[in-house]
DNA sequence: CATGAATGAGCGTTCATTCAT
DNA sequence: AATGAATGAACGCTCATTCAT
């Protein structure tokens, strides 16, 4: 029964694929223990047991890095979310248990959540604007809107502006777990049924 | 071949109010354009046209400049909404207008969203953490719910929970702004009165 | 009776002398204090209760401040040593009473004593040697000199290289006051009369 | 016209402990020529021939690389001067001796001589004071009292008090060093063997 | 003459990035 | 390919010195 872990020797070859997950794995701790500007490329290396210079084989640079960290992120908390989800169900209740979901993020995946916040303020665009934000939210308004149009086309949504719901319905969840992150003495699902009390009432309501 | 810094004339002997506007409008300018790692203080002091040494004089260090700037800042933009509001109108006409005003500011000041939003998502409280964005979000909130109050009160808006829904309404405004930001060929007018519909819509579904 | 204090307003016009004296006094307490580094002119106008500006009125740069310092200093503690002499007396108990009284100093004048430390191991000389401390001592050595050819003379001091034996003179009372410096709990008086024992026995040891 | 400084090589990789010496050899010239507050690290690093950053990897702050060099070159030049010494003579001669090797470092290691003692008395401990001076002086005080209580048990010297002797006799050594450095006409043995004669007076002199 | 706001060279230090091994 | 020593631009900050008032 020689099943031990692998030797750990120095210059461990691993896959392309595993070597950047191991990088921005490392990179959402370092952003979330110390804020943006405090995560350095050495710390991060080293956190992610890899040599520093491997970094830019990797990645472009720093910005690079970090861009695809937030993407990344933000795509498998997506996933998460809408693979735990019964698409089946009345969009109502679709939208409840998905603010459930979220909510209870702030719980599993706070690192995560902190990390992505920081990255997205900080990351400079082409422009020096934030790109990256705008083309992600963008897909998550698509997916809202359609779930939106489905519950207007079943009647148990009311008649409004899907987009500008998408977004205030993202920035509501936002606005929550920002929340919820500064006060952690409440219980994320009582947050999240008030929000949806509130979002649905906003839904249902006939123009 | 010699791109020396324009020379500066004659010492200015300014006073301590003017000088501190003057380096927090260059503040604003700088970190909404290049961001808050971007903005360094040698870029700031040559933005306001003065030496580096000063920054010293009138702010005990980086940190310092932003929270101020940060807070100055929404300050004045706070009382130029509250003033421009006829608080004397019924409670739903009031949020109406208070919408408006928020969307009008991505044109009229830009710099000034851009900037505080990346300061207060940057800005290192004692702990390491955020502190100065709880406490005036905290502040925002106050100012929201006991309006809501008063609508619930006088019966223009229905039942809900007036803490939450002020977290939402903070989160919905901060979300157009983002996305007014960029879509310029949006009309804000015509987004805030879509917002309005839908979070009147919120507020007046009972519960 | 209205001998109240000097109202201390703006723009007291005092004697040069008095200006540099004072200026000088606030220089040994920051450098006791702060050492050599540590002490900036900014915190010794203050101290000094003078405006910044001032101190280049009567000095021409900082080395200049310190080096005037240093001589004023040592100058003063000289004359204080000397005018405490009864002159009168025989050699060696002049010798005793003189190194009790350099003694002494550690408890009386120990700012004096840090802060002329100090300065003289960092002024740069001309060619970045140090040059003030040579020439002090010169002026000490001289004077040893001629005490100790008087006791040869009178028959109280045996035979010995003047020069070697002044330098040495001093280099012991340097040697004693660090260390008494760093060992508060002893008793100057104790050191001095060991010392004075070792240096007397030098000197009276016929070659 | 162009005044830059000459092109480095390619990168030469150094194992620690030469990388360590280089920076230390160059701090000693560097703290000899221009003092201790004059010798920055751009300077050392410039006059070491490398990287001004790489000052950070092998020392923690400029404190840091001081006291290093101060303690390696206390080290070198007693283990020097010890290494020359038979100390299976009588203790009047290894004490003869031992001043003329002192003496003799004049010439052959001055700057390290000058580096060291302004080190020393620039050196902040944990408290603001002087620390290593004190350790280091210390086992100096150690060494030379039992070399001198051997002579006594020998009968080659009288009896006195051991340690004021030791503190006396590093203080004459420190001395003479600090007068042959502005005295460079006179011949250091002379001076080393007139030493000699006055100390060895003073230890043979029965109290 | 006195004041202290203004200046700017220069410091110690960090860290993304490069490259000899 | 992998490593981490080496690089150097840039940063936040200090402070001796100047000068408009």
């Amino acid at each position: 029964m020689d099943a031990q872990p692998p030797p750990r020797g120095p210059r461990q070859r691993l896959g392309e694929d595993q070597r950047r997950k191991q990088l921005m794995a490392a990179t959402v701790l370092e952003v979330a223990e110390r804020g943006y500007e405090g995560a350095t490329l050495t710390k991060i290396a080293t956190r992610a047991d890899v040599a520093k210079g491997l970094v830019w084989r990797y990645f472009a640079d720093k910005d690079d890095l970090m861009e695809a960290t937030a993407k990344a992120t933000l795509e498998t908390m997506r996933a998460t979310i809408v693979d735990a989800l019964d698409l089946g169900r009345p969009v109502p209740e679709i939208i409840r248990a998905a603010l459930r979901l979220a909510a209870a993020q702030i719980r599993t995946h706070r690192n995560e959540l902190v990390a992505l916040d920081r990255i997205l303020h900080n990351l400079p665009g082409p422009d020096g604007g934030e790109r990256v934000i705008t083309d992600f939210y963008e897909e998550s308004y698509r997916g809202q809107e359609s779930l939106f149009r489905r519950g207007q086309a079943e009647g148990s949504l009311g008649d409004f502006d899907a987009r500008i719901m998408a977004v205030t319905y993202q920035g509501s969840i936002d606005a929550m777990l920002a929340y919820l992150e500064i006060h952690p003495e409440l219980e994320p699902q009582d947050y999240a049924d008030g929000l949806a009390e509130i979002l649905l009432g906003a839904m249902k309501a006939t123009a």
